[in-house]
DNA sequence: GTTAACGGGATTGTCGACAATGTTGAGTGC
DNA sequence: GCACTCAACATTGTCGACAATCCCGTTAAC
Protein backbone atom coordinates (compact mmCIF):
# COMPACT_ATOMS: atom_id res chain seq x y z
CA UNK A 1 0.00 0.00 0.00
CA UNK A 2 1.11 3.48 -0.31
CA UNK A 3 1.63 5.76 2.52
CA UNK A 4 -1.17 8.63 3.17
CA UNK A 5 0.33 11.84 1.56
CA UNK A 6 -0.24 11.31 -2.21
CA UNK A 7 -1.40 13.33 -5.08
CA UNK A 8 0.32 15.86 -6.49
CA UNK A 9 2.78 13.99 -8.54
CA UNK A 10 4.54 17.15 -9.53
CA UNK A 11 7.86 17.81 -7.02
CA UNK A 12 8.28 14.19 -7.05
CA UNK A 13 12.23 14.40 -7.41
CA UNK A 14 13.68 17.45 -5.06
CA UNK A 15 15.63 19.39 -8.11
CA UNK A 16 13.90 22.13 -9.57
CA UNK A 17 14.31 20.79 -12.66
CA UNK A 18 12.26 22.19 -15.83
CA UNK A 19 8.91 20.89 -16.04
CA UNK A 20 9.10 19.93 -19.18
CA UNK A 21 8.42 16.18 -18.66
CA UNK A 22 5.20 14.74 -19.39
CA UNK A 23 2.94 13.54 -16.13
CA UNK A 24 2.95 10.18 -17.55
CA UNK A 25 6.91 10.56 -17.17
CA UNK A 26 6.80 11.62 -13.52
CA UNK A 27 4.19 8.92 -12.48
CA UNK A 28 6.08 6.56 -14.22
CA UNK A 29 9.44 7.65 -12.25
CA UNK A 30 6.79 7.54 -8.85
CA UNK A 31 5.43 4.42 -9.51
CA UNK A 32 9.02 2.76 -10.08
CA UNK A 33 10.37 3.98 -7.16
CA UNK A 34 7.54 3.04 -5.39
CA UNK A 35 7.84 -0.69 -6.50
CA UNK A 36 11.72 -0.73 -5.82
CA UNK A 37 11.35 0.90 -2.76
CA UNK A 38 8.41 -2.13 -1.66
CA UNK A 39 5.99 0.90 -0.81
CA UNK A 40 3.55 -0.92 -2.89
CA UNK A 41 3.13 -4.52 -1.83
CA UNK A 42 4.91 -7.22 -4.42
CA UNK A 43 2.38 -9.47 -6.21
CA UNK A 44 -0.14 -6.93 -5.62
CA UNK A 45 -3.14 -5.83 -8.32
CA UNK A 46 -2.90 -1.98 -9.88
CA UNK A 47 -5.95 -0.61 -10.14
CA UNK A 48 -6.05 1.96 -12.92
CA UNK A 49 -9.03 4.03 -11.29
CA UNK A 50 -7.88 3.82 -7.78
CA UNK A 51 -3.87 5.05 -8.72
CA UNK A 52 -5.23 7.95 -10.99
CA UNK A 53 -7.55 9.14 -8.18
CA UNK A 54 -4.55 8.93 -5.93
CA UNK A 55 -2.59 11.04 -7.91
CA UNK A 56 -5.53 13.72 -9.45
CA UNK A 57 -4.79 12.36 -12.77
CA UNK A 58 -6.64 11.13 -15.30
CA UNK A 59 -6.33 7.28 -16.50
CA UNK A 60 -4.13 8.28 -20.10
CA UNK A 61 -0.66 8.88 -18.69
CA UNK A 62 -1.24 6.50 -16.01
CA UNK A 63 -1.47 3.77 -18.44
CA UNK A 64 1.16 4.83 -20.56
CA UNK A 65 3.51 5.19 -17.67
CA UNK A 66 1.87 1.24 -16.61
CA UNK A 67 2.70 0.19 -20.23
CA UNK A 68 7.04 1.66 -19.43
CA UNK A 69 6.76 -0.76 -16.48
CA UNK A 70 5.72 -3.69 -17.94
CA UNK A 71 8.67 -3.08 -20.52
CA UNK A 72 11.12 -2.76 -18.24
CA UNK A 73 9.23 -6.45 -16.57
CA UNK A 74 8.17 -4.15 -13.38
CA UNK A 75 4.69 -5.43 -13.61
CA UNK A 76 3.19 -8.36 -15.66
CA UNK A 77 -0.24 -7.56 -17.32
CA UNK A 78 -2.80 -10.00 -18.16
CA UNK A 79 -5.53 -8.25 -21.06
CA UNK A 80 -8.47 -7.25 -19.59
CA UNK A 81 -7.75 -8.38 -16.32
CA UNK A 82 -5.29 -6.04 -15.15
CA UNK A 83 -1.42 -5.51 -13.87
CA UNK A 84 0.30 -6.60 -10.69
CA UNK A 85 3.62 -5.81 -9.69
CA UNK A 86 5.96 -8.66 -10.17
CA UNK A 87 6.28 -10.94 -7.35
CA UNK A 88 9.46 -11.47 -5.18
CA UNK A 89 11.46 -14.98 -4.55
CA UNK A 90 14.55 -15.33 -2.92
CA UNK A 91 15.73 -17.66 -6.18
CA UNK A 92 15.48 -14.70 -8.08
CA UNK A 93 17.52 -12.70 -5.70
CA UNK A 94 20.13 -15.37 -6.03
CA UNK A 95 19.70 -15.92 -9.83
CA UNK A 96 20.42 -11.86 -10.08
CA UNK A 97 23.29 -12.02 -8.30
CA UNK A 98 24.68 -14.64 -10.83
CA UNK A 99 24.15 -12.20 -13.14
CA UNK A 100 25.99 -9.51 -12.15
CA UNK A 101 28.67 -12.14 -11.10
CA UNK A 102 29.15 -12.75 -14.89
CA UNK A 103 28.13 -9.04 -16.10
CA UNK A 104 30.29 -6.77 -13.02
CA UNK A 105 33.14 -8.95 -13.97
CA UNK A 106 33.39 -8.51 -17.48
CA UNK A 107 32.90 -4.45 -16.52
CA UNK A 108 35.99 -4.91 -14.49
CA UNK A 109 37.88 -6.42 -17.04
CA UNK A 110 36.89 -3.89 -19.29
CA UNK A 111 37.56 -0.57 -16.62
CA UNK A 112 41.04 -2.88 -16.19
CA UNK A 113 41.76 -2.71 -19.60
CA UNK A 114 40.72 0.83 -20.83
CA UNK A 115 39.54 2.92 -17.86
CA UNK A 116 41.97 6.10 -17.93
CA UNK A 117 44.21 6.81 -15.39
CA UNK A 118 42.79 9.82 -14.02
CA UNK A 119 39.33 8.15 -13.11
CA UNK A 120 41.26 4.88 -11.58
CA UNK A 121 43.16 7.93 -9.27
CA UNK A 122 39.55 9.38 -7.65
CA UNK A 123 38.49 5.14 -7.48
CA UNK A 124 41.20 5.41 -4.78
CA UNK A 125 39.96 8.58 -3.53
CA UNK A 126 36.70 6.90 -2.78
CA UNK A 127 38.23 3.85 -1.19
CA UNK A 128 40.51 6.80 1.17
CA UNK A 129 37.45 8.23 1.99
CA UNK A 130 35.62 4.90 2.46
CA UNK A 131 38.57 3.94 4.79
CA UNK A 132 38.22 6.92 6.80
CA UNK A 133 35.03 6.74 7.21
CA UNK A 134 34.63 3.30 8.47
CA UNK A 135 37.41 3.84 11.09
CA UNK A 136 35.74 7.09 12.60
CA UNK A 137 32.64 5.21 13.16
CA UNK A 138 31.24 1.83 13.30
CA UNK A 139 27.72 2.85 11.69
CA UNK A 140 28.67 1.05 8.26
CA UNK A 141 25.10 2.20 6.77
CA UNK A 142 26.13 4.50 4.79
CA UNK A 143 29.28 2.37 3.32
CA UNK A 144 27.45 -0.52 2.69
CA UNK A 145 24.29 0.95 0.38
CA UNK A 146 25.60 4.49 -1.03
CA UNK A 147 29.30 3.63 -1.37
CA UNK A 148 29.39 -0.21 -2.41
CA UNK A 149 26.94 1.14 -5.06
CA UNK A 150 29.02 3.95 -5.54
CA UNK A 151 31.86 2.31 -6.18
CA UNK A 152 30.71 -0.62 -8.19
CA UNK A 153 28.78 1.94 -10.28
CA UNK A 154 31.52 3.80 -10.97
CA UNK A 155 34.00 0.35 -12.02
CA UNK A 156 30.83 -0.27 -14.64
CA UNK A 157 31.38 3.36 -16.09
CA UNK A 158 34.99 3.05 -16.50
CA UNK A 159 34.26 -0.38 -18.49
CA UNK A 160 33.28 2.35 -21.30
CA UNK A 161 31.11 -0.04 -22.50
CA UNK A 162 27.41 1.16 -23.27
CA UNK A 163 25.16 -1.65 -23.20
CA UNK A 164 26.89 -3.30 -19.89
CA UNK A 165 26.55 0.38 -17.98
CA UNK A 166 22.74 0.42 -19.25
CA UNK A 167 21.95 -2.88 -18.15
CA UNK A 168 23.55 -2.76 -14.85
CA UNK A 169 22.63 0.82 -13.57
CA UNK A 170 20.08 1.53 -15.78
CA UNK A 171 17.72 -1.85 -14.84
CA UNK A 172 19.48 -4.57 -13.16
CA UNK A 173 20.27 -2.50 -10.03
CA UNK A 174 16.68 -1.29 -9.53
CA UNK A 175 16.19 -4.94 -8.85
CA UNK A 176 18.94 -5.94 -6.68
CA UNK A 177 17.50 -2.80 -4.68
CA UNK A 178 14.59 -3.80 -4.36
CA UNK A 179 15.27 -7.42 -3.56
CA UNK A 180 17.23 -6.01 -0.85
CA UNK A 181 14.42 -3.79 0.58
CA UNK A 182 12.26 -6.67 0.10
CA UNK A 183 15.00 -9.51 2.21
CA UNK A 184 16.12 -6.35 4.61
CA UNK A 185 19.00 -8.09 3.14
CA UNK A 186 22.38 -5.37 3.46
CA UNK A 187 25.16 -7.69 3.62
CA UNK A 188 26.75 -7.92 7.23
CA UNK A 189 30.84 -7.97 6.18
CA UNK A 190 31.83 -4.61 5.49
CA UNK A 191 35.41 -5.47 6.45
CA UNK A 192 36.26 -8.42 4.07
CA UNK A 193 34.28 -6.62 1.31
CA UNK A 194 36.53 -3.48 1.75
CA UNK A 195 39.58 -5.66 1.50
CA UNK A 196 37.92 -7.07 -1.23
CA UNK A 197 37.40 -3.63 -2.94
CA UNK A 198 40.56 -2.54 -1.85
CA UNK A 199 42.07 -5.44 -3.92
CA UNK A 200 40.09 -4.62 -6.85
CA UNK A 201 40.50 -1.25 -7.46
CA UNK A 202 44.08 -2.20 -7.63
CA UNK A 203 43.91 -4.97 -10.14
CA UNK A 204 42.48 -2.34 -12.16
CA UNK A 205 45.43 -0.32 -11.48
CA UNK A 206 48.03 -2.47 -12.52
CA UNK A 207 46.17 -2.97 -15.62
CA UNK A 208 45.52 -6.61 -14.80
CA UNK A 209 41.95 -7.62 -16.72
CA UNK A 210 42.12 -11.44 -15.68
CA UNK A 211 42.56 -10.47 -11.99
CA UNK A 212 40.28 -7.97 -12.65
CA UNK A 213 37.77 -9.77 -13.31
CA UNK A 214 38.31 -12.81 -11.08
CA UNK A 215 38.46 -10.27 -7.79
CA UNK A 216 34.93 -9.14 -8.76
CA UNK A 217 33.64 -12.31 -9.69
CA UNK A 218 34.92 -13.81 -5.84
CA UNK A 219 33.38 -10.43 -4.64
CA UNK A 220 29.56 -10.96 -5.77
CA UNK A 221 29.57 -14.12 -5.40
CA UNK A 222 30.96 -14.03 -1.69
CA UNK A 223 28.01 -11.84 -1.19
CA UNK A 224 25.83 -13.89 -2.91
CA UNK A 225 27.07 -16.20 -0.35
CA UNK A 226 26.22 -14.42 2.65
CA UNK A 227 22.32 -14.08 1.34
CA UNK A 228 22.29 -17.59 0.62
CA UNK A 229 23.15 -18.83 4.64
CA UNK A 230 21.12 -16.03 5.99
CA UNK A 231 18.42 -17.42 4.91
CA UNK A 232 19.46 -20.87 4.23
CA UNK A 233 16.46 -22.47 6.17
CA UNK A 234 13.67 -20.50 4.26
CA UNK A 235 12.12 -22.29 1.19
CA UNK A 236 13.46 -20.56 -1.66
CA UNK A 237 10.40 -19.99 -3.35
CA UNK A 238 8.66 -18.46 -0.91
CA UNK A 239 8.15 -14.72 -1.75
CA UNK A 240 8.45 -13.24 1.67
CA UNK A 241 11.29 -13.66 3.98
CA UNK A 242 11.40 -11.97 7.21
CA UNK A 243 14.73 -11.53 8.39
CA UNK B 1 9.90 3.38 -43.67
CA UNK B 2 6.84 0.67 -43.39
CA UNK B 3 6.09 -1.69 -46.73
CA UNK B 4 3.20 -1.12 -48.41
CA UNK B 5 0.50 -3.52 -47.27
CA UNK B 6 -0.60 -2.12 -43.73
CA UNK B 7 -3.48 -1.86 -41.76
CA UNK B 8 -5.19 -4.38 -40.08
CA UNK B 9 -2.91 -5.32 -37.13
CA UNK B 10 -5.22 -8.15 -36.66
CA UNK B 11 -3.46 -10.77 -38.52
CA UNK B 12 0.17 -10.13 -37.35
CA UNK B 13 1.29 -13.25 -35.90
CA UNK B 14 0.29 -16.14 -38.30
CA UNK B 15 -1.12 -18.25 -35.39
CA UNK B 16 -4.65 -18.36 -35.02
CA UNK B 17 -4.02 -17.16 -31.33
CA UNK B 18 -7.15 -16.29 -28.77
CA UNK B 19 -8.32 -12.64 -29.56
CA UNK B 20 -8.07 -11.94 -26.22
CA UNK B 21 -5.06 -9.67 -26.91
CA UNK B 22 -5.44 -6.11 -27.07
CA UNK B 23 -5.00 -3.33 -30.24
CA UNK B 24 -1.90 -1.82 -28.00
CA UNK B 25 -0.39 -5.62 -27.65
CA UNK B 26 -0.25 -6.50 -31.26
CA UNK B 27 0.88 -3.32 -32.17
CA UNK B 28 3.46 -3.43 -30.08
CA UNK B 29 4.54 -6.83 -31.48
CA UNK B 30 4.18 -5.46 -34.59
CA UNK B 31 6.37 -2.43 -34.04
CA UNK B 32 8.96 -4.12 -32.27
CA UNK B 33 9.40 -6.20 -35.22
CA UNK B 34 9.20 -3.97 -37.52
CA UNK B 35 12.20 -1.87 -36.17
CA UNK B 36 14.47 -5.49 -35.03
CA UNK B 37 13.87 -6.26 -38.69
CA UNK B 38 14.83 -2.66 -39.70
CA UNK B 39 11.46 -2.17 -41.61
CA UNK B 40 11.54 0.74 -39.85
CA UNK B 41 14.84 3.17 -40.56
CA UNK B 42 16.65 3.39 -37.32
CA UNK B 43 16.98 6.87 -36.20
CA UNK B 44 13.76 8.18 -37.66
CA UNK B 45 10.62 9.87 -36.25
CA UNK B 46 7.71 7.73 -34.84
CA UNK B 47 5.08 9.86 -36.04
CA UNK B 48 1.43 8.67 -33.53
CA UNK B 49 -0.81 10.02 -36.60
CA UNK B 50 0.82 8.56 -39.60
CA UNK B 51 1.20 5.25 -37.46
CA UNK B 52 -2.27 5.62 -36.40
CA UNK B 53 -3.96 6.21 -39.56
CA UNK B 54 -1.66 3.46 -41.12
CA UNK B 55 -2.99 0.79 -38.78
CA UNK B 56 -6.54 1.79 -38.65
CA UNK B 57 -6.10 2.70 -34.80
CA UNK B 58 -6.80 5.45 -32.49
CA UNK B 59 -4.14 7.04 -31.10
CA UNK B 60 -4.59 5.69 -27.60
CA UNK B 61 -3.14 2.14 -27.83
CA UNK B 62 -0.69 3.08 -30.27
CA UNK B 63 0.72 5.65 -27.69
CA UNK B 64 0.88 2.74 -24.89
CA UNK B 65 2.73 0.56 -26.98
CA UNK B 66 5.37 3.18 -27.72
CA UNK B 67 5.55 3.65 -24.01
CA UNK B 68 6.20 -0.12 -23.66
CA UNK B 69 9.26 0.09 -26.62
CA UNK B 70 10.72 2.96 -24.66
CA UNK B 71 10.70 0.53 -21.54
CA UNK B 72 12.36 -1.96 -23.31
CA UNK B 73 15.25 1.46 -24.86
CA UNK B 74 13.90 0.11 -28.44
CA UNK B 75 12.83 3.90 -29.04
CA UNK B 76 13.66 7.35 -27.22
CA UNK B 77 11.43 9.65 -26.56
CA UNK B 78 11.88 13.62 -25.76
CA UNK B 79 8.65 15.00 -23.78
CA UNK B 80 6.81 17.07 -26.33
CA UNK B 81 8.88 16.70 -29.36
CA UNK B 82 8.31 12.45 -30.41
CA UNK B 83 9.85 9.03 -30.44
CA UNK B 84 12.98 8.05 -32.22
CA UNK B 85 13.88 4.42 -32.98
CA UNK B 86 17.04 3.57 -31.41
CA UNK B 87 20.40 4.45 -33.53
CA UNK B 88 22.62 1.96 -34.23
CA UNK B 89 26.49 1.77 -34.51
CA UNK B 90 28.91 -0.82 -34.51
CA UNK B 91 30.51 0.16 -31.06
CA UNK B 92 27.56 -1.06 -29.60
CA UNK B 93 27.22 -4.22 -31.72
CA UNK B 94 31.04 -4.73 -30.29
CA UNK B 95 29.36 -4.18 -26.81
CA UNK B 96 26.58 -6.08 -26.85
CA UNK B 97 28.93 -9.01 -27.83
CA UNK B 98 30.92 -8.42 -24.94
CA UNK B 99 27.80 -8.30 -22.65
CA UNK B 100 26.70 -11.83 -24.27
CA UNK B 101 30.35 -13.14 -23.80
CA UNK B 102 29.74 -12.31 -19.79
CA UNK B 103 26.04 -13.42 -19.42
CA UNK B 104 26.48 -16.97 -21.79
CA UNK B 105 29.44 -18.09 -21.02
CA UNK B 106 27.47 -17.91 -17.00
CA UNK B 107 24.97 -19.40 -18.80
CA UNK B 108 27.23 -22.31 -19.84
CA UNK B 109 28.47 -22.47 -16.27
CA UNK B 110 25.09 -22.96 -14.89
CA UNK B 111 24.12 -25.12 -17.40
CA UNK B 112 27.15 -27.40 -17.14
CA UNK B 113 26.27 -27.70 -13.38
CA UNK B 114 22.30 -28.38 -13.37
CA UNK B 115 21.40 -28.86 -16.84
CA UNK B 116 19.33 -32.27 -16.61
CA UNK B 117 20.84 -35.18 -18.42
CA UNK B 118 17.51 -35.60 -21.05
CA UNK B 119 17.88 -32.39 -21.95
CA UNK B 120 21.65 -32.52 -22.74
CA UNK B 121 21.04 -35.68 -25.32
CA UNK B 122 18.46 -33.25 -26.87
CA UNK B 123 21.57 -30.41 -27.22
CA UNK B 124 23.29 -33.39 -28.90
CA UNK B 125 20.74 -34.62 -31.09
CA UNK B 126 20.24 -31.26 -32.65
CA UNK B 127 24.07 -31.14 -32.65
CA UNK B 128 24.05 -34.49 -34.92
CA UNK B 129 21.05 -32.99 -37.04
CA UNK B 130 23.06 -29.72 -37.67
CA UNK B 131 26.13 -31.94 -39.17
CA UNK B 132 23.77 -33.43 -41.21
CA UNK B 133 22.21 -30.43 -42.54
CA UNK B 134 25.80 -28.87 -42.77
CA UNK B 135 26.69 -32.04 -44.74
CA UNK B 136 24.19 -32.55 -47.07
CA UNK B 137 23.90 -28.74 -48.44
CA UNK B 138 26.34 -25.72 -48.64
CA UNK B 139 23.63 -23.80 -47.89
CA UNK B 140 24.66 -22.93 -44.11
CA UNK B 141 22.07 -20.08 -43.74
CA UNK B 142 19.34 -22.09 -41.68
CA UNK B 143 22.29 -23.44 -39.71
CA UNK B 144 23.33 -20.13 -38.96
CA UNK B 145 20.56 -18.06 -37.98
CA UNK B 146 18.23 -20.33 -36.45
CA UNK B 147 20.33 -23.43 -35.36
CA UNK B 148 23.22 -20.95 -33.96
CA UNK B 149 20.09 -19.30 -32.06
CA UNK B 150 18.45 -22.44 -31.31
CA UNK B 151 21.72 -24.12 -29.23
CA UNK B 152 22.00 -21.41 -27.97
CA UNK B 153 18.64 -20.56 -26.82
CA UNK B 154 18.07 -23.87 -25.25
CA UNK B 155 22.03 -23.60 -23.17
CA UNK B 156 20.84 -20.72 -21.77
CA UNK B 157 17.29 -21.93 -21.02
CA UNK B 158 18.69 -25.20 -19.54
CA UNK B 159 20.90 -22.46 -16.65
CA UNK B 160 17.91 -23.20 -14.72
CA UNK B 161 18.42 -19.09 -13.90
CA UNK B 162 15.34 -17.23 -15.08
CA UNK B 163 16.84 -13.73 -15.36
CA UNK B 164 19.29 -14.56 -17.22
CA UNK B 165 17.18 -16.33 -19.90
CA UNK B 166 14.87 -13.68 -19.79
CA UNK B 167 17.65 -11.00 -20.42
CA UNK B 168 19.54 -12.83 -23.09
CA UNK B 169 16.64 -14.54 -24.77
CA UNK B 170 13.93 -11.59 -23.96
CA UNK B 171 16.08 -8.60 -24.73
CA UNK B 172 19.73 -9.22 -25.75
CA UNK B 173 18.44 -11.35 -28.75
CA UNK B 174 16.15 -8.84 -30.24
CA UNK B 175 19.11 -6.07 -30.18
CA UNK B 176 21.62 -8.54 -31.93
CA UNK B 177 19.37 -9.51 -34.06
CA UNK B 178 18.68 -5.85 -35.15
CA UNK B 179 21.81 -5.14 -35.50
CA UNK B 180 22.66 -8.14 -37.40
CA UNK B 181 20.18 -7.46 -39.91
CA UNK B 182 21.71 -3.63 -40.12
CA UNK B 183 24.98 -4.58 -40.71
CA UNK B 184 24.17 -7.77 -42.20
CA UNK B 185 26.46 -9.20 -40.36
CA UNK B 186 25.87 -13.13 -40.09
CA UNK B 187 28.95 -14.97 -39.34
CA UNK B 188 30.63 -16.72 -41.93
CA UNK B 189 32.78 -19.62 -40.38
CA UNK B 190 30.45 -22.07 -39.41
CA UNK B 191 32.56 -25.40 -39.84
CA UNK B 192 34.72 -23.49 -36.85
CA UNK B 193 31.42 -22.84 -35.24
CA UNK B 194 29.97 -26.05 -35.37
CA UNK B 195 33.42 -27.53 -33.81
CA UNK B 196 33.35 -25.17 -31.35
CA UNK B 197 29.82 -26.03 -30.49
CA UNK B 198 30.46 -29.74 -30.05
CA UNK B 199 33.33 -29.42 -27.78
CA UNK B 200 30.94 -26.88 -25.66
CA UNK B 201 28.28 -29.33 -25.58
CA UNK B 202 30.74 -31.73 -24.50
CA UNK B 203 31.99 -30.18 -21.77
CA UNK B 204 28.30 -30.04 -20.89
CA UNK B 205 27.85 -33.40 -20.55
CA UNK B 206 31.11 -33.77 -18.96
CA UNK B 207 29.98 -31.39 -15.62
CA UNK B 208 33.13 -29.28 -16.50
CA UNK B 209 31.90 -25.98 -15.53
CA UNK B 210 34.69 -24.53 -15.78
CA UNK B 211 35.90 -25.43 -19.32
CA UNK B 212 31.82 -24.94 -20.49
CA UNK B 213 32.14 -21.35 -19.85
CA UNK B 214 36.05 -20.80 -20.79
CA UNK B 215 34.39 -22.37 -24.17
CA UNK B 216 31.41 -20.41 -24.34
CA UNK B 217 33.29 -17.50 -23.93
CA UNK B 218 35.97 -17.78 -26.87
CA UNK B 219 33.46 -18.74 -29.17
CA UNK B 220 31.00 -15.69 -28.58
CA UNK B 221 34.68 -14.04 -28.33
CA UNK B 222 35.45 -15.42 -31.93
CA UNK B 223 32.76 -14.01 -33.30
CA UNK B 224 32.96 -10.53 -31.89
CA UNK B 225 36.36 -10.46 -33.74
CA UNK B 226 34.75 -11.90 -36.72
CA UNK B 227 32.58 -9.08 -37.53
CA UNK B 228 35.19 -6.78 -35.76
CA UNK B 229 37.37 -7.47 -38.47
CA UNK B 230 34.78 -7.38 -41.28
CA UNK B 231 34.21 -3.85 -40.20
CA UNK B 232 37.62 -3.15 -39.58
CA UNK B 233 38.25 -0.48 -42.33
CA UNK B 234 35.23 1.95 -40.73
CA UNK B 235 34.68 4.17 -37.88
CA UNK B 236 33.06 2.32 -35.32
CA UNK B 237 30.80 5.55 -34.61
CA UNK B 238 29.35 5.39 -37.82
CA UNK B 239 25.63 4.57 -37.73
CA UNK B 240 25.03 2.85 -41.16
CA UNK B 241 27.88 0.95 -42.45
CA UNK B 242 27.79 -1.27 -46.02
CA UNK B 243 29.42 -5.13 -46.03
C1' DG C 1 22.91 39.30 -46.29
C1' DT C 2 22.12 37.85 -41.72
C1' DT C 3 19.44 37.50 -37.76
C1' DA C 4 15.37 37.81 -34.94
C1' DA C 5 10.46 37.93 -34.18
C1' DC C 6 6.10 35.87 -35.55
C1' DG C 7 2.30 33.20 -36.86
C1' DG C 8 0.23 29.02 -39.19
C1' DG C 9 0.36 24.22 -39.18
C1' DA C 10 1.41 19.93 -37.28
C1' DT C 11 2.37 16.97 -33.41
C1' DT C 12 2.25 15.65 -28.72
C1' DG C 13 -0.16 15.53 -24.08
C1' DT C 14 -4.37 15.14 -21.44
C1' DC C 15 -9.03 14.32 -20.54
C1' DG C 16 -13.78 12.43 -20.23
C1' DA C 17 -17.07 9.26 -22.35
C1' DC C 18 -18.46 4.96 -24.10
C1' DA C 19 -17.88 -0.01 -25.25
C1' DA C 20 -16.09 -4.56 -24.00
C1' DT C 21 -14.69 -7.71 -20.79
C1' DG C 22 -14.08 -9.79 -16.27
C1' DT C 23 -15.63 -10.30 -11.43
C1' DT C 24 -18.75 -10.93 -7.67
C1' DG C 25 -22.55 -12.19 -5.14
C1' DA C 26 -27.42 -13.29 -4.73
C1' DG C 27 -30.63 -16.50 -5.99
C1' DT C 28 -32.25 -21.05 -7.69
C1' DG C 29 -32.43 -25.89 -8.36
C1' DC C 30 -30.82 -30.34 -6.95
C1' DG D 1 -25.24 -27.98 1.73
C1' DC D 2 -23.32 -27.50 -2.97
C1' DA D 3 -23.02 -26.24 -7.77
C1' DC D 4 -24.75 -23.51 -11.36
C1' DT D 5 -27.01 -19.18 -13.59
C1' DC D 6 -27.36 -14.81 -14.30
C1' DA D 7 -27.42 -10.09 -13.62
C1' DA D 8 -25.41 -5.91 -11.56
C1' DC D 9 -21.01 -3.88 -10.74
C1' DA D 10 -16.23 -2.67 -11.38
C1' DT D 11 -12.35 -2.48 -14.28
C1' DT D 12 -10.04 -2.43 -18.55
C1' DG D 13 -9.78 -1.04 -23.59
C1' DT D 14 -10.69 2.29 -27.17
C1' DC D 15 -11.95 6.50 -29.15
C1' DG D 16 -12.49 11.41 -30.43
C1' DA D 17 -11.89 16.16 -28.85
C1' DC D 18 -9.37 19.87 -26.94
C1' DA D 19 -5.21 22.16 -24.94
C1' DA D 20 -0.19 22.77 -24.90
C1' DT D 21 3.97 22.68 -27.20
C1' DC D 22 7.09 22.55 -30.91
C1' DC D 23 8.57 23.12 -35.80
C1' DC D 24 9.19 25.85 -39.87
C1' DG D 25 8.62 29.16 -43.40
C1' DT D 26 7.74 34.11 -43.80
C1' DT D 27 8.50 38.65 -42.82
C1' DA D 28 10.73 42.53 -41.01
C1' DA D 29 14.56 45.00 -38.97
C1' DC D 30 19.37 46.02 -38.82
Amino acid sequence: MLSANEKAVNDATGEPQQDSRTIADRVFEVLQDAIVKGDIEPGSKITEPGLAKQYGISRGPLREAIRRLEGRRLVTRIPHVGARVVALSLKELLDLYDVREAMEGMACRLAARSMPIAEIEQLKGLLAYHEAQAELQDNVAYYQEGGDLDLHYRIIRGSGNEKLTELLCGDLYYLVRMYRYRFSATQGRPKQAFKEHYRIVDAIEQRDEELAEMLMRRHIRASRQNIEARFSEADPADEVIKP
